[in-house]
DNA sequence: ATCCGCCGGTCGATCTCTTCCACGGACCTG
DNA sequence: CAGGTCCGTGGAAGAGATCGACCGGCGGAT
């Protein structure tokens, strides 16, 4: 039972646009049921969407860093992820325990748009910053589960 | 021409299960027209695959952690990647610059399952290892480009 | 200038997949 | 046992994917 709301995940982790009708090969189950049951899954929010996954190499942001931020003022409300939010060159923000507050993760063209986009952050959240540049990526978004 | 492939990709990088049909109204193009761009641009590798986005803490893996890895002993080949691949925990894993030689990105579902975790790392790679616990998540995974 | 070939588009036919509905069995409860 | 719920199956209707035929613009070669 759970046992295939578990492997219908994973499938779906790997192969987002794997039809029901092969879900139901893959899991002995007719194609209604499958749908009936992504459907639930889908609803109870455990699959929160579906995206396509690009190589940003080919899409032309080929530089990856990542940005940990501390505030300047720490009396100031924290925000920064709202903040932070407008710039699209952040693909993720991670709040973390340790010396910094949070972890972003950028995607952009080249040194001078980060650069750029690290001036940017600084004056909308107020915050110092601490940038890893990404030099390759073995691997990133495997399915865990 | 280009523009059109772009907004594609911000489509699909959206919803991954958008129909040929709707990706063709939003960019004025015929469905056949779609489709032959979105093979095109899956067969040129911009699209690298298609994936559900699940929600980890419903799922039943709510630690997420970075963790940094240098190591031991600097003479011997830097292989970490490979020797950890087989850890399924470990979704992401970045070569960067700076102290650290790599980042991981890892998912548990307890304190305890990341002890374990950072023991066999250590162990598989022959790293010593700095953890940053995620705290929470404000967002993730956004589409950019 | 004309012809030719290529690229990228539309249109339409066909086949698959999605989606919905009616139905049936297992199980629990009064 | 009757009634209700949960999950499953099967089938029908409609929507979408996929493929081939055809067309028009554009650049290069003759």
């Amino acid at each position: 039972m759970e046992e295939i709301d578990r492997r219908i995940l994973t499938l779906l982790a790997e192969d987002g646009r794997m039809s029901f009708t092969d879900l139901g090969k893959a899991t002995g189950l007719s194609t209604s049921a499958v749908h009936q049951r992504v459907k639930r899954l889908e609803g109870r929010g455990l699959i929160k969407s579906y995206a396509a996954v690009l190589d940003y190499d080919l899409v032309g942001l080929p530089l990856t860093a990542f940005i940990s931020i501390r505030p300047i003022d720490p009396s100031q409300p924290d925000d920064s992820p709202e903040r932070l939010r407008h710039l699209t060159e952040i693909e993720s923000c991670w709040s973390v325990a340790g010396d910094e507050s949070y972890i972003l993760k950028v995607r952009v063209g080249s040194p001078a748009d980060l650069e750029d986009l690290l001036a940017r952050i600084r004056t909308a959240a107020n915050v110092s910053t601490r940038t890893t540049i990404v030099l390759s990526t073995p691997y990133e978004g495997r399915p865990v589960g």
